[in-house]
DNA sequence: CAGTATCCGGTTTGATACTG
DNA sequence: CAGTATCAAACCGGATACTG
């Protein structure tokens, strides 16, 4: 991945210049964001640059699905609802780093 | 990925219930194919079921733009064309088999 | 706030037939 | 053998407006 662990921007533009997708176009990108720690829908929005509610809506659902990360709602109006990683999901952030690693070492060779 | 390092079988829905895709959707599996020496055009659309003369063709010169493999004409007549990994697709190989041994310990969990 | 509901466009992938 | 050419379909991914 082109994006650095530590970035601070979560552009799909970045990780597109990757060849290693983890999921579909969002969910590396969703793994990055719940990396230190839960977070809600619309701060997930704000800091996934693009993505429509209805785009992280559906990488939402499949990632809970595949137990990536769970999904909590807190109720009450307005709605509060947190997204949290599980350990598995944690777990295949070690593999997005090995992809971090490659492409930071052999990106520039081209 | 959900096939073994080892595997015979370059089946794309076995590669489907990865979460992890190198490239496009057949590129990890050329690189699987390559794996153990160069091969011919013919070869690597035999061992890769289902893939269309065209899609091979696009897939190939794309990994050969990116420097993934090397393409080599030995000329005459039947044509006689061998396409090799170079280091640096070799080394995604590797990268492959993170994501293989992620998928190996964790998507029995599920 | 946390989503749905619609509609739509582009890229990707594929089937098939043909050629030097 | 190693591809092209052509035509289609499927599959994302996105814009926008609306709601409990």
């Amino acid at each position: 991945m082109a994006i650095p662990r530590d970035a601070v921007v979560f552009d799909p533009h970045c990780a597109r210049s990757s060849p290693i997708r983890i999921g579909d176009k969002w969910s590396g990108l969703v793994l990055r964001c719940l990396q230190d720690g839960p977070h809600r829908f619309t701060e997930l929005k704000a800091r996934l640059r693009g993505v429509s509610p209805k785009v992280l809506t559906e990488t939402l659902r499949a990632m809970e699905r595949d137990h990536w990360l769970t999904r909590t709602d807190h109720g009450g109006n307005p709605p509060h609802v947190e997204y949290a990683l599980t350990a598995l999901g944690a777990s295949l952030l070690d593999v997005l780093d090995t992809a971090c690693d490659w492409a930071r070492a052999h990106l520039a060779e081209n």
